[in-house]
DNA sequence: CGGGATCCTCACAGATACTG
DNA sequence: CAGTATCTGTGAGGATCCCG
């Protein structure tokens, strides 16, 4: 069964702290994005998130699902289809971490040039040090 | 130096997503949302955090400096000191995530009452299987 | 006191192969 | 097609020692 792989690892973590990680986990975020535009099928959302394995997808998805986040649409025909969509609770999940990704796009420049200024007085310290 | 050791996880990651792994990090959320009170010395702040490594507070503090987000004040006496707070960016990103983190706070009952239900299931399921 | 450098380890990501 | 089972590496995270 192993229904929790990931909850073993935060069994000292307060509990809505391992909803946060399953949120906004690498592809928790990307998930929930997608699916707040629309619904979709198992491949389709891998195809169109990119670069993940079945087994991420799928794991990522059934802790959603074990949430209560995604619904999880399984017909009973051959081949086998099954449609993922948002519930009420991811919408409003998926909405905040809309918020969140909006406000890194938008203040993504002035991080960009906070880095730089970092990485140019660490050089600074670096070169003055050897001399 | 290695200045970008969570940097190198993320090369073929758009470059706004790391911003937000960093934010939403493990220890990340927790430095945000206590930082958003008042400013802390580090040790102050590794004891109002609890557990957490002083490598693993060392990190995510560098990194959310090298982001713009932290303010790292370091005076040149003995005993060291060094004081951590928010800049104005710093700030928003905290205010992003707390709201993030109230949600889930929020909303724990239904996604804790949606785990049950899925369990639940999964049990039923599992024990029709072995009959 | 505030870290940097090192070593260790185990939990998680990914690839592969198989099934209903 | 939509997964599960299994194996393996790798890197995040922790423990420890050290130094200014």
């Amino acid at each position: 069964m192993n229904v929790s792989t990931w909850n073993v690892a935060g069994e000292d973590m307060c509990p809505h702290r391992l909803v946060l990680e399953h949120v906004t986990s690498r592809w928790g975020v990307l998930v929930l994005l997608a699916l707040e535009e629309r619904s979709y099928r198992f491949s389709e959302l891998r195809r169109h998130i990119g670069r993940v394995s079945e087994k991420m997808l799928a794991q990522t998805l059934q802790t959603l699902e074990r949430d209560g986040l995604v619904h999880r649409d399984a017909k009973p025909v051959i081949p086998p289809r099954v449609d993922y969509s948002l519930t009420a609770l991811g919408r409003e999940a998926a909405a905040q971490v809309r918020a969140l990704s909006a406000w890194t796009d938008r203040r993504m420049g002035d991080v960009q040039k906070a880095r730089e200024a970092y990485d140019q007085k660490a050089r600074q310290a670096y070169d003055e040090a050897r001399s």
